[in-house]
DNA sequence: AGTGAAAGATTATCGGA
DNA sequence: TCCGATAATCTTTCACT
């Protein structure tokens, strides 16, 4: 991966409707040269996919709550049962199992804390919790889905 | 917003690639009144925009980090200059001001745990902050950009 | 809301450096 | 092996009915 395709993945990171014409003149290359390039990068699995960004408050979900969760039951079975729970819950948009005193991270989007007490109803509902600790974001400074290109490796074979 | 409108949201938000003919067969749809539909979301702001994904282990940054901050400073202009600082570090991909004992909660990706203190030392050279706890993830249970559209309003003017 | 045509974009193949 | 050009196909966009 080379400083060329770090330009275009940066591109196409902010904007995946940028065509082709325009993406390979910012990047100086003809389109074709672009075209494969992009291609290679899907290929090889460096590209994920695009998606398309919804404005939250506009659907009505505005209110992002994260909840840290402590369990008492360590197994693989419970880790199952949790995660197919969260994963059937849409609300949840993230769900990371973390280093530290914390074993769960969560990430909900609601539209409102009642409609948060409703998910956590039925979360406890469907697993135990030893614990269950909830904050709400007031301010969202800064949310991207842009990844720093600074470290990736200088080539792959 | 009504039910066809979240079909084709929910089509969009897996998939921003789907072209305008696979949108309106699985909406139900002709291709032009799928075309209208989008363009008016797009135009209403509901669609913020479409970018592409890429693999995180990929680019070298397999690692991601939960920091929860603490400040004794409150005042508007200490926030300003942290939203700058957090705004202009490319790891940091998340930025919240929280309720609860928590300030502030930060989301970042980093290649490893070096890279983590390189990150810490960046971060407490520019800004002052009272307390500084750090977690990571170890397994990545659910992520995804897909917002829920059961709360979507009925209709809007 | 649907048709169809013009404009534009994507993809594949081919020839050359 | 990589790059650029050309051509065929598919998509998007929009005016008109």
């Amino acid at each position: 991966m080379d400083e060329t395709d770090c330009k275009l993945l940066n591109l196409i990171q902010h904007d995946a409707a940028l065509s082709l014409d325009e993406l390979s003149e910012r990047a100086g290359l003809s389109r074709n040269a672009c075209w494969r390039r992009i291609k290679r990068l899907e290929d090889e699995g460096i590209i994920k996919g695009r998606v398309t960004l919804l404005d939250a408050s506009r659907i009505n979900v505005g209110l992002t709550a994260f909840i840290a969760l402590r369990t008492t039951e360590h197994s693989a079975s419970w880790l199952e049962r949790f995660s197919n729970a969260v994963r059937d819950i849409p609300e949840i948009i993230g769900v990371y199992r973390m280093t530290g005193d914390v074993d769960y991270l969560l990430q909900a989007v609601i539209p409102d804390v009642a409609a948060y007490d409703r998910l956590y109803q039925r979360l406890i509902g469907r697993i135990t919790l030893a614990d269950v600790s909830s904050s709400f974001v007031m301010q969202e400074i800064k949310s991207t889905t842009v990844l720093p290109l600074d470290y990736a490796p200088e080539r792959r074979g």
